[in-house]
DNA sequence: AACTATTTATAAGA
DNA sequence: TTCTTATAAATAGTT
């Protein structure tokens, strides 16, 4: 976008990134702000920068708007149609393999975690005690939002394990249960 | 932006008014998502159609940022400067000993989440096949960031790791690897 | 902060 | 809705 055409990937020099996310930020706000009038509709936008520091964009708040989206957000989303179902399982198979291996990279991932952490810890930490406290405060707040996130996946998981159980029944009595679960569903539409 | 230059004002004609919010919303999530990617900063927007619907963007998700830019709010600022080196210090201690509690518990959890997939693969997959196609791409796509971010933070590991072998030297011989990091360091100041 | 050479976004039109 | 294209706007590298 400008003298060169840069590639989207993280700037590695910590001092280009701050200028870079300086700029971009006010060409963001910018254009939301435009959206918002032109359009003549509510926007809410949140973003911390690469310090940590928290900047935000709102039309007419970003209060409001977020406010807004979490009482819209729970609603009971209908599930899929009965139209067309082979096709939709074919997609679910390819889907779950997916998955499957995204879970099994993850965990991979998370062992090589896990045995750094302990090499760190048998050696006292020295090298964690050299980063600064803002560095670390970030380093908490990301992992407190990744266990979240785990958790919540996990609380999906365990829902659908429950299903798995009463599965052995005929497939007719289980759509009671199934029904159920569709209508407790959390998924938002944010198309 | 187009063929002709306009006025931000209210576009009234309401099919304008739609095309317009389509192509723009699609435009500033783009930048959105250039802007996470360049400077590995979370991010999120709720912006609401013309027509009532909300859409959002988020990285990783429009949750946690709105969760953190929640809780945040009301805490005081942190910026701690050079000086009191030895609280400093004993901060440092506390939030290693919470961050790895929270490895431990990540793990743990994960584990868990694949020990379930394990039983699914064997069932069949049974349940998941009832879930929608929505539901299953939105997993898809959470566990894929997930596992990014993972990966973010094993770099970070990895790259601690190796300054800790180097360790076993005087500590004097360490201060130029230390402050080496330090200026790769993904910390910046943000007044 | 300002300056521009370029790239990118997009208003109109198809 | 999707594509095309002329033009406005954003911005990367530089000063």
């Amino acid at each position: 976008m400008g003298r060169r055409k840069i590639e989207i990937k993280m700037v590695k020099d910590s001092g280009s990134r701050q200028v870079t996310f300086s700029k971009r930020r006010t060409g963001l706000f910018k254009k939301a702000n435009e959206l918002a009038t032109l359009c003549a509709v509510q926007i809410a936008i949140i973003v911390f920068s690469p310090g940590g520091k928290p900047f935000s964009y709102g039309n007419p708040t970003v209060e409001s708007v977020t406010r807004r989206f979490l009482n819209e957000g729970p609603k009971p989303k209908v599930a899929a149609r009965g139209y067309e179902k082979k096709k939709q399982e074919a997609k679910i198979r390819k889907l779950n393999h997916k998955l499957n291996c995204l879970l099994k990279q993850l965990q991979a991932e998370e062992n090589k975690g896990a045995m750094l952490d302990k090499l760190f810890r048998a050696r006292g930490l020295k090298p964690l005690n050299e980063l600064s406290i803002d560095e670390l405060m970030k380093r908490k707040s990301e992992l407190e939002d990744l266990k979240d996130r785990v958790r919540r996946h996990q609380t999906e998981m365990e829902a659908s394990s429950s299903l798995l159980l009463l599965s052995r029944k005929p497939v007719k009595e289980n759509a009671q249960y199934l029904s159920k679960k569709a209508k407790n569903g959390t998924c938002n539409s944010t198309t």
